[in-house]
RNA sequence: GGAAGUUUAGCUCAGCUGGGAGAGCAUCUGCCUUACAAGCAGAGGGUCAUAGGUUCGAGCCCUAUAACUUCCACCA
């Protein structure tokens, strides 16, 4: 590899290349070794039909830091991937392209249609890997799953056996969701409520007659938001201590159109303060009105098909569209005055999260799960802390679910899924739930059975992800070694769909946690806070944002400034912020390489080290400690931020220029090598702590720069260790650099040409601070834009400051900069404007006595004296100290200069 | 109806266990200083939504209010 770099960093060709070399070398592999601690996360697969979108991309970057930082840290990091069938998602796609060829899914037959949603599957299947890939993401190929492959497929049927011998599963007719174009029924969590601009109908029923006849005077009038649902109608309900209506208990009325006669209930479900107090009762298509009927043991009359048009128990409407027969109906009961007024009415309509259909409520045979004993270990778990939810207030939200958790619909009317696995006897109809058909009959003997036509839930198999992975049901030396997983990343938005039912089964079937953290993120929005959609157009590829800045300027804007569990902006000024990051760690690089050359940099002993040397080593040391924590705590945004601020400010802006003198004189070897030895261990560090977020650019520098180690992702991650902690240069640097800035600030604010260099006393009656300005005098010069410095001692017993100032031959209107513990002077050689050198030392005064306030009042404040911790209070002695010195010094001058 | 989140610089957002308000972008000034103009140096800009409270000390903890967002419920 070359050790030339190019002057601007391009990720073209790089990435590729270093993923091709990291896929050859196997690092992704993981197998079990009981030497060494796992450390796993599975992926949330994705769908087949998926495209990479920012969602995913935010998702798998966070998984692939973890990954990356535990697998450098020494554990046996493994990152199970994999690809879900999406089972409803999968089957609208393939009968929407059917449908362009013009064939319907019914005409070409179950048989067919499942080979054509193979060959969709190896078609696309593979493409969102790919664009994985393009991320950096460390998955182990070698382990890819996929929800419906011999391995699931066994899971599946073994929980849904189990759990059917357990009576966890049952079937009964229940009232669902059911969405009339999809034409299947949906679990709750897939509807999705939007409110919609409505009419309010108030309709009302003659009451019968003791003779059997409808009264001609007396009726009962309620209102409904769906008229239609009258033809299914048996019985009206009103409140039992209702005193309006007391008198019709036991009455019927007469339901008018389909002349039915239905009785008058009484239930306590009926909110006497709500319009008049009465409701119609329709147990097929309300679920209330279901819940009603039972208590009642009043017939369910169904009168929709499943493509939500009339049928024929709906009488003459039979054959009309739902909203057809609404609107028909609604003029037939105005014919007969029994349309009271009609209301505009916003009421919030459930629809299907997928194709946004009004869901409309059937009563269907359907399979459930039953889950007020499955969820209860899930409800422990999060509250005693096994599982831990990150961030916390996640807690509430899954506790909302669990607390008011209803049976799970899981029996889909698709084809493209795991087919339940429950046989019906032809002859007897005996039902059967195993895992390989019967040969013959249990119950008559008959040799011919037919399996359930419908498939499962397609989150019914994403709940076994963890463990059907790792090999379960067998008890594979995987499964042993690295289940439970430890963390699991995902959206907020599916904790329902998913996150509560991979816990729930996790501890069903294996009895243990399937992860211990879950580490949601929020979703990444457009740069005006919509979230980024097909229909709006506003998506922003993340293939397109790699093409154009690089997987790494990516990774780095999605996680920079991300905190978990928030939404947050897409723009493309972070993406180029973070470019230009990357440019500066690669310009670095290249700076470091040029003058290290081709020579080999032996380490220095530990004497040739400088204060500046020791300084950012200890920087780096506490940056590795902050860091390391931050991770740990899955705090990434947190974490990378001190990376960069360490890499662009302190190493890039203050280290590299304070040692640029010592590598242009090569007077000093030993000094040259130590500053050469210290950047390079510096930047191979810092390198290593940013390898998580920007795998390639590090990976490409580290191999680069050095040739003992063939990959900086399998390198060793640093380790903060005591022996680097130099309190006493830290406290040195911060000095000079307090000066240095002095100095800028008063050079810009009085105009002096950057090229222009003065000569700069530093007067101090503290020897070691005039040894620190001393053995930094290479580079103070330098960055102080000094001619020349001059140290000057001062005492107390000749004078103090001002004396040594004078006697230094230092002219009375040389600008001055006053840090703590000492005084600079600049002369120019031409005349600087006396009063503007007093309003700036004015101003500086003025500061000053702000802070002595501040500090002073809280020193006298007796109760914080006695209350506050020791530590905090000598940080405060310590600043009246300082700014004490710095105060005297200010007025000092200010006398001279008056 | 219930719950959660947000409110910090012109914009977008960080701010971990309470201890002198931060970043990026934008703005202004000066620099092509032999790693980087995708850069360097400097500057301006904030009653941390409002009102109370706890505390020696509050952006952070408590209470109330307001605005915005989201989730859950679904009263016909």
């Amino acid at each position: 590899m070359s050790r030339e770099l190019a002057k601007t960093y391009d990720p073209k060709g790089i990435e590729d290349r270093l993923y091709e070399k990291w896929l050859a070398k196997k690092y992704f592999h993981a197998e079990p070794d009981e030497t060494r601690k796992p450390f796993t996360i599975v992926i949330p697969p994705p769908n087949i039909t998926g495209q990479l979108h920012m969602g995913h991309a935010l998702d798998n970057t966070m998984q692939d830091i973890l990954i990356r930082f535990k697998r450098m840290q020494g554990y046996n990091a493994l990152w199970q991937p994999g690809t879900d069938h999406a089972s409803i998602a999968t089957e609208v796609k393939i009968i929407e392209k059917l449908k362009e060829e013009g064939i319907d899914k019914h005409d070409l037959g179950r048989e067919k249609f499942l080979e054509r949603a193979w060959e969709w599957k190896k078609e696309y299947g593979g493409r969102i890997i790919s664009q994985l890939k393009k991320m950096g993401s460390s998955c182990d190929w070698d382990r890819e799953r996929f929800t419906m492959d011999e391995g699931c497929n066994k899971a599946v049927t073994e929980v849904f056996v189990k759990m059917h011998e357990k009576g966890y599963i049952y079937k009964g007719a229940r009232i669902i969701n059911w969405c009339p174009v999809c034409n299947t029924s949906i679990s709750d969590a897939e509807v999705e409520y939007q409110e919609q601009a409505g009419h309010l109908w108030h309709i009302k029923y003659p009451v019968m007659n003791e003779d059997g006849t409808p009264s001609k005077t007396e009726f009962l009038t309620f209102a409904t938001t769906r008229p239609e649902t009258m033809l299914g109608d048996t019985a009206v309900a009103i409140h039992p201590e209702d005193e309006r209506y007391s008198h019709l208990i036991g009455k019927s009325v007469m339901l008018p159109i389909m002349n039915r006669v239905i009785p008058v209930v009484t239930d306590t479900y009926v909110d006497r303060e709500f319009g008049t107090g009465v409701v119609k009762i329709t147990p097929a298509h309300d679920p209330n009105d279901f819940e009603v009927g039972k208590r009642h043991d009043l017939p369910v009359i169904n009168v929709m098909n499943d493509d939500a048009t009339i049928n024929e128990n709906g009488g003459p409407y039979a054959g009309m569209d739902r909203y057809e027969a609404r609107k028909a109906i609604v003029e037939e009961l105005k014919r007969q005055g029994l349309l009271v007024k009609i209301e505009d009415y916003t009421h919030n309509v459930g629809t299907h999260d997928r194709c946004k259909t009004t869901i409309e409520p059937l009563v269907k045979e359907q399979w459930f799960v039953r889950m007020d004993e499955l969820i209860k270990p899930a409800v422990e778990a999060v509250k005693n802390g096994e599982i831990r939810l990150i961030p916390e207030r996640m807690e509430k939200t899954y506790f909302n679910w669990t607390d008011n958790i209803r049976d799970w619909c899981i029996s889909r009317q698709l084809w493209w899924g795991h087919r339940i696995p429950a046989y019906y006897c032809d002859k007897c109809g005996e039902v059967v739930v195993a895992k390989e058909m019967p040969k013959r009959c249990p119950g008559c003997g008959h040799d011919h059975l037919t399996q359930d036509p419908d498939t499962l839930d397609t989150w019914f198999s994403s709940a076994l992800w963890p463990f059907e992975t790792l090999g379960w049901p067998q008890e594979t030396e995987d499964l042993k070694y690295f289940y439970p997983t430890d963390v699991l990343v995902t959206g907020y938005d599916i904790i329902f769909f998913w996150v509560i039912r991979m816990i729930f089964s996790g501890y069903e079937q294996t009895g243990k946690r399937p992860f211990k953290t879950v580490l949601f993120h929020g979703l990444v929005r457009d740069s005006q806070g919509r979230k980024m959609s097909k229909s709006l157009g506003n998506g922003i590829d993340p293939l397109e944002i790699i093409d154009q800045y690089g997987a790494d300027a990516l990774r780095l804007t999605l996680i920079t400034g991300n905190a978990p569990g928030n939404d947050m902006r897409f723009y493309y000024e972070r993406v180029e912020n973070s470019r230009n990051f990357a440019n500066k760690v690669w310009n670095a690089s290249r700076f470091i390489l040029m003058n290290m050359g081709e020579e080999k940099i032996a380490a220095p002993d530990v004497s040739a080290l400088e204060p500046v040397d020791r300084w950012i080593l200890s920087k780096l040391n506490t940056l590795v400690k902050d860091v390391t924590d931050n991770m740990e705590n899955f705090e990434l945004g947190i974490a990378v931020q001190k990376v960069y601020d360490f890499i662009w400010d302190e190493f890039c802006d203050w280290y590299i220029e304070m040692v640029k003198p010592r590598l242009y004189n090569s007077d000093d070897e030993a000094s040259r090598n130590a500053a050469l030895w210290t950047l390079r261990s510096v930047l191979i560090d810092a390198l290593k702590l940013l390898h998580p977020y920007m795998p390639f650019i590090t990976e490409e520098i580290f191999c680069t720069l050095q040739s003992e180690e063939e990959s900086i992702m399998i390198s060793r991650w640093p380790v903060y260790t005591g022996e680097r902690c130099f309190a006493k240069e830290e406290k040195a640097i911060g000095i000079i650099k307090e000066a240095v800035r002095g100095i800028r600030n008063v050079r810009t604010e009085m105009n002096v040409a950057p090229g222009r260099k003065a000569h700069v006393y530093v007067v101090s009656e503290d020897q070691d601070i005039l040894d620190v300005f001393g053995e930094g005098k290479l580079f103070f010069a330098s960055l102080a834009y000094a001619s020349e410095v001059t140290l000057v001692k001062a005492s107390a017993e000749e004078g103090g400051m001002a004396a040594a100032k004078d006697k230094a031959g230092i002219s009375q209107d040389a600008v001055s900069v006053m840090i703590a513990g000492a005084a600079l002077y600049i002369p120019f050689a031409e005349l600087v404007d006396i009063a503007q050198e007093i309003e700036r030392l004015k101003k500086e005064e003025k500061r000053l006595e702000g802070e002595l306030a501040r500090v002073n009042n809280m020193l006298s404040n007796e109760r914080f004296l006695s209350k506050a911790p020791e530590a905090k209070i000598n940080e405060e002695k310590e600043k009246l100290t300082k700014y004490t010195r710095m105060m005297d010094q200010v007025k000092e001058r200010l006398g001279q200069l008056k």
